[in-house]
DNA sequence: TCATGACATAGACACACTTCGATACAGGGA
DNA sequence: TCCCTGTATCGAAGTGTGTCTATGTCATGA
């Protein structure tokens, strides 16, 4: 176990999900795990709030600040509570405003995912 | 034309097609042309059928070497279709088979949008 | 020409997903 | 305490998606 930190800056905390596309053929189990990861980023209302939150000053952002994508309320709201629950973006209270802030390890995994093809 | 070759190694033909998702909110339009992107592998048997074609030698399958993915020949013929309409795969018929191959570069587009991420 | 095997298309069904209005909840200020 | 604002949840309506069976198309070979 000690001789395997190699290169120790590498994958902080990346979750081990599946091996890059053109390693091997999937296994179902994998399959279901990596497409719940991209299918949280497969709707445009999602990616315009993620990306907003992405983009923001300091990483993160209230929901008052990426509201503006052209649905109602509760739609964002429910699209929030999907990217959270893809462990895309975490969520804070203080006060009276909730902040949203991407959180980095799922969507490396992601790109770990996509393996040679991220030149 | 001639002096913008600076970097001619990069980027052989990726699709300008979208900015990473961290340098700026997303517009509607980009957002919806990436939502297609992630939206073709959002499907565990759409996954496991690229990652069949992608692993396996030269780069290409026929069909009948990744059918075995526990659903229906129709269903795979479909999904395999949805993937050529993404612009993932390309397929070639040589006499009774056809063959599907990787079309790298929609990738490299996704991986350019996951940004930093990508690390 | 006809049968066979590989793959695609058509139509139908069940389920999931996006969206909304209505409503509930939480925090801050008067 | 009461009201106002920001955000989440609920339930319903409409649409989209994955899957199947049945059938069509194409190439091969007898």
């Amino acid at each position: 176990m000690s001789n395997a930190k190699v290169l120790p800056l590498l994958e902080p905390d990346i979750v081990p999900c599946c091996p890059p596309l053109n390693e091997r053929p999937l296994t179902a189990d994998e399959a279901v795990r990596t497409a719940a990861m991209f299918k949280a980023l497969s709707d445009p209302v999602r990616l315009r709030l993620f990306s907003a939150v992405a983009s923001h000053e300091g990483g993160e952002a209230c929901v008052c600040d990426i509201s503006d994508v052209g649905v109602s309320q509760p739609t964002v709201s429910h699209h929030l509570k999907k990217l959270k629950e893809a462990g895309l973006l975490t969520s804070e209270r203080r006060g009276t405003w909730v902040y949203y802030r991407v959180e980095p390890s799922v969507l490396a995994g992601m790109s770990k995912v996509l393996g040679q093809y991220a030149a």
